[in-house]
DNA sequence: CACCAATATAGAACACGTTCTAGTCTTGGA
DNA sequence: TCCAAGACTAGAACGTGTTCTATATTGGTG
């Protein structure tokens, strides 16, 4: 055996690429536009790979140049959705005086948002529950923006069990949407379901 | 317009049907070890519907009269697995002393059991994230299997709050399988965040 | 400017979940 | 025992995510 038909090492893969140009950004942008513009219509199965290229006046290879599955770029919208709900927070931030309050009306923001747009956060919430290597890295996008959103109201605890009780919330908060994307319950139960964990999980934390 | 082209009211579905006959339960059977060896081997992808009927040696029709899905599938060979795991739990029960780290024990042990076959787990726990009623019917039982399965731990606590925690531990428990499942960490993972999370909730409770 | 490598495009091709069709086999009751 | 209703079978067909191909365009470099 020669060693002319070893493949060189090299893994070839067709690899997501991360838009530089001008040009670039638009394409990747309108393709995430276009996905929210079909997921707010008519949720996740309305967001069908070819009608994104087509509504972004982009081929579908770019499409995938971009996001390696169709998962991938509606968690990236997802991501984008959160980041805009960070800013929303800080700009207006809760009224409610104690920190537990503080965080439930957060969540209650959250779930309210996604109520006004229920097919779009059906679709965002389907995708961020895929295996994914794209996905994966939306969905830490996600949790740091929750992580940042809640913070500033813990400050009282002690860091280690801060970052626990995060996690903890934002692991609840995750399960009770998927919960309600999959219709195992309606989307006013889970501002009910949020409410009913954060207590339990922050009450004996401030008596 | 006349009313010709109405189509009658009642809606025509295939609807699942509910095996009766012993060759039925059989066929039914067939196709979840079929599904679970399947998924053993090679994990979700590798459960490919043409594949479970070649090998439970029914047709493809029959297996979509049983099972309305793929994830339906998957999800009841999950409830059969929590089945089993409650039983093994009640035959030999946490040795640890307090609540808690029975609790602990309780859930180490389940992480345990689907560390011994990661393929399949990750195949399960895919399944009992998809929206498909099916799914929702065996998603319940599962959750009635964790419930039972947790209850006679936490007899010390008041029931309403026994039920909210056992709900809180079981979301978080279905959170951090779908993390793993979803590529996010690592399997051994699960148990170390499971920990956490029980002694997050449940130690303020017992001091 | 001229060229090359990376990118983009249109569209065909492919895989697999799911549905449909036409014909055969089972089953339970008259 | 025989028949009608329903269940089963093999296999074709369909839709959509994903990949592939062949060609055209772009953008940076000598």
């Amino acid at each position: 055996m020669t060693q002319l038909e070893t493949a060189p090492l090299q893994i070839r893969r067709p690899e997501i690429t991360q838009p530089v140009t001008p040009r670039q950004l638009a394409r990747r942008d309108g393709a995430i536009r276009a996905a929210l513009e079909l997921g707010t219509e008519g949720g996740y199965d309305a967001v069908r790979m070819r009608d994104v290229a087509a509504r972004a006046d982009i081929a579908l290879g770019t499409l995938y140049r971009y996001f390696g599955s169709k998962d991938h770029l509606l968690a990236a919208a997802m991501a984008s959705w959160t980041g805009d709900l960070r800013g929303r927070i800080t700009k207006r931030p809760p009224t409610e005086a104690s920190p537990v309050l503080q965080v439930v009306e957060v969540l209650r923001r959250a779930s309210h948002s996604l109520e006004r747009q229920p097919r779009l956060g059906e679709a965002l919430v389907k995708a961020l529950s895929s295996h994914d290597a794209g996905v994966a890295e939306a969905n830490g996008e996600v949790s740091s923006h929750i992580r940042s959103i809640l913070e500033p109201f813990l400050l009282d605890l002690d860091a280690d069990v801060r970052e626990g009780l995060i996690d903890l919330i934002a692991q609840v908060w995750h399960s009770s949407l998927m919960g309600w994307a999959n219709g195992r319950f309606p989307i006013h139960e889970v501002g009910i379901k949020m409410e009913r964990a954060v207590r339990l999980i922050l009450e004996p934390r401030f008596t």
